[in-house]
DNA sequence: GTTCTTGCCGAAACCGGTTTCGGCGCAGAA
DNA sequence: TTCTGCGCCGAAACCGGTTTCGGCAAGAAC
C-alpha cells in the first residue's frame, strides 16, 4: 500500500496498474482488488448465475424466441436446419439459449407470440423472412418487445435487421447474361407477400437498364417459390411469340421448374436456354447442368441475427443493427452464350 | 348449508354433489367450494404462475431440451421441420416449451448438454434418431435426467420411446414384392450408427423367410443414406452376375440413387426393377415413377415423443412410456411384377 | 357438554438471485 | 487535528412463487 503513491508517478509507462483501473472506475485500488478476486473465483469455480433466478427479478431470461410459420411453403425447409444452426450457434456465443415454437396459421401464430411474451420465455425474436407487411412487426413494436427481422422493412421505425442483397445479385446476374449476349431476359420473381420480391424485381429492372437493355413485361412473372410454380411461370415464357433466351429466378426452386419447363420442349439448360437463380439449395448442385446461382449463407444469418437481437436486448439502438451482405456468385453450368 | 344434509341422503342419484366432490377428497364442502372458486377466478384472469419464478423453488422450468446434431448427414434435413412441428406442438398442448440447441460434433453436443443441464435450462430431453450406442442415453441415465428416444435401445434401462416400426415396414415390402413374383430381393439398409439399421435388416430376413425366399449375402448392402451411397449401393447390386428383379431400400433417398443407377443401365423402374423404401419424403412423390414407400409421421411422432417426456418428467416411468407405431404405406408406381 | 381428532388456512420461511439503503472508513482540505 | 464528503460494502428488502408450520375451528365420540 505504502508504495502505490510513489508507483503511480510512473503513469506513463505502458503497463497498466491497478490503480489506473480504480482510477478509470473512479473506485479505491481495494475494490478494484476484490473485484478483480472475486471475478477469479468466479471463473474458478466456473459460477454462472442461475438464469431463472435473475430472471424472476429482472425479467430476463436469457434466451432468443423464434417462431415458426411451419405451413408456410416448402420453399422453407431447406432453409431450415442451416438457420437453426446458426442462431443457436449464435446464442450459446452469448450465453443465451434458443426458444423455438411453432404454429401453422396466423392466428395460432399470434396467439404463441402473445402466450411466450405474457409468459416472459424469451427477451426478444428472431423473425425469419420478413414480409411486406408484418404483422409481427407491427406486434412487437406495440409491445415495444426487443425484435429483429432476417429481411428488411419499408417503414424500418424500431427495426433491426439482417438481410442479403438480393436486389445486387439480381443486377448482377443480368449483367452477366447481357455480358454473353443475351437479349430478352425473362423473370420469375418469387413469393409477393414476402418483402424480398420488390427488392428483387428492382434489382432486375435496375440491371436491365444497366445493361441498355428494355424489359418486357410480358417476360415478368411474378410469386412462384415451388418447382410447379416455377414450370408454370417458364411455360408461360416459353410459349411467348419471342420467347426468352434467358430467365432470371428469384429462387432457385423455381428454377428447378424451369428446367423441367424447358425439358417438355426439347430446349437444352445453358445452351438454348441459361438460367441464373438465388437461394443455393443443394439441388441446385446435382440437377443436370448444375445451376448457376447466389448462394445465401443462412448459417452465418442466423448467427448475425442471434448476435444482433443479443446487443438489442442490451438496449442497442435498432439504427445501429443493419446490416446487409451480397450473396456468394456460384457459377456453374446453367449460363450460356446467347443462341444464334 | 342447513339443507346439505338432507340433500346428501340422495347420494345415490346421478348428479355428483360438491360434497361428493369434498368426501371423495376428503376435505370439508367450504373447502372444496373455496377451490373451485379459486380455480374459477384463475382461468376467469388467465392467471398462469410465472414459470421461472417457480422454477427457482422446484427447479421445474416447463421446458423441454432437444440437441441436434447438425453436421449429421443431410438425411436428416427433410426430417426436421415437421419434427420440429410436432414436438414445439406438443409442448405447447402442456403448457411447456421447446429450447432447442445444436451443435456439429460429439465434444460440442456434450457441452451443449452439459451447459443446458447445470442451468436447468429443461427439464428433459428429446434424443431424436437412436443410436446403436448411444452416448446421450449414457450421459443422462448418469445424471438421472428424464428423456425420450426417437427410436428404440437395445438396453432399454431408463428409456422411455416412442418409434415407427421400420422392421415390419420391411417384413411387408418383402411379402408385397414375393407376391409381385419377385424372388431375387436386393437389400440397401441405413446408417449403421443407427439403432433402426439393425431392426430394418432383421424385418427384411424376417420377411424373406416368411415369403419362403432365400436370401443372398451378395444383394445385401449396409450403410447408405444418401443418394449418392444409394446409387453405389445400387451399383454394386445390378452389376451382380444375377441381379435382383426388386430392392428393398431401409431409406428413400438412398432410393433415389437407385433410380440413378438403374437409369444408367437402361432399366425400368417399376418394371424391370422394383423399389420399395421408408420414410416418405416428398422427393419420392414427384421421381419419375414416384416411389412406393412407407411413410413415417414425423410430426406426430414429434407430438408423442413431447407428451412422452412431459409425462415422464412428472414421474412417469419409463416402462410404461414405450410406444411403437406402424409405418403408412403408401404404394404408387415403382413396384410392378417380376419380369420374366 | 366436554374432549379429542381432523384438517383448513393464514403466516412465515425459503428459493437464488438483484437492488436499495445506510453505516462506516478513508482521504483530502482547512 | 478535525471536519467534510465520497464511496465501499454488508444488511435487508424484494421478486413471485412453493412449502412448512401452527393456530384454530368444526365435527365426532363419549
Amino acid at each position: 500500500m505504502a508504495n502505490a503513491a510513489p508507483l503511480s508517478s510512473d503513469r506513463t509507462a505502458m503497463r497498466v496498474t491497478i490503480s489506473d483501473m480504480a482510477d478509470a472506475l473512479g473506485v479505491t485500488k481495494s475494490t478494484a482488488n476484490t473485484q478483480l478476486r472475486v471475478k477469479r473465483m468466479a471463473e474458478q469455480l466456473n459460477y454462472q448465475p442461475l438464469s431463472h433466478a435473475q430472471a424472476i427479478k429482472t425479467g430476463r431470461v436469457r434466451s432468443l424466441g423464434l417462431v415458426l410459420q411451419l405451413s408456410d411453403h416448402d420453399a422453407q425447409r431447406p432453409f431450415l436446419a442451416e438457420f437453426l444452426a446458426g442462431v443457436s450457434a449464435g446464442a450459446s456465443l452469448e450465453g443465451y439459449t434458443l426458444t423455438v415454437a411453432s404454429a401453422d396459421n396466423d392466428t395460432h401464430l399470434k396467439e404463441t407470440f402473445r402466450n411466450l411474451l405474457r409468459d416472459g420465455k424469451a427477451d426478444g425474436f428472431i423473425l425469419p423472412r420478413a414480409l411486406v407487411k408484418d404483422w409481427r412487426v407491427d406486434l412487437l413494436r406495440k409491445a415495444d418487445v426487443p425484435f429483429v427481422l432476417y429481411g428488411r422493412q419499408d417503414d424500418p421505425t424500431g427495426c433491426a435487421w439482417f438481410d442479403v442483397r438480393g436486389e445486387d445479385a439480381m443486377h448482377d446476374a443480368v449483367l452477366h447474361l447481357a455480358g454473353l449476349g443475351h437479349r430478352r431476359i425473362g423473370f420469375i420473381n418469387g413469393g409477393l407477400i414476402y418483402n424480398y420480391a420488390g427488392l428483387r424485381k428492382q434489382g432486375f429492372l435496375a440491371g436491365m437498364q444497366s445493361a441498355g437493355l428494355t424489359h418486357d413485361p410480358a417476360l415478368m412473372v411474378e410469386d412462384a417459390v415451388t418447382m410447379e410454380e416455377g414450370e408454370a411461370a417458364a411455360d408461360l415464357l416459353l410459349d411467348h411469340a419471342q420467347p426468352p433466351t434467358a430467365i432470371v429466378c428469384a429462387v432457385d426452386r423455381a428454377a428447378l421448374g424451369v428446367y423441367q419447363a424447358a425439358a417438355k420442349r426439347g430446349l437444352r439448360i445453358g445452351s438454348d436456354l441459361s438460367v441464373i437463380a438465388y437461394d443455393g439449395i443443394q439441388e441446385g448442385a446435382h440437377v443436370r447442368p448444375p445451376l448457376t446461382t447466389y448462394a445465401v449463407d443462412n448459417r452465418n444469418a442466423g448467427t448475425q441475427l442471434a448476435l444482433h437481437l443479443i446487443r438489442r436486448i442490451g438496449g442497442a439502438a435498432p439504427e445501429t443493427l443493419r446490416h446487409t451482405i451480397a450473396a456468394r456468385f456460384v457459377r456453374r453450368r446453367s449460363t450460356g452464350p446467347a443462341p444464334n
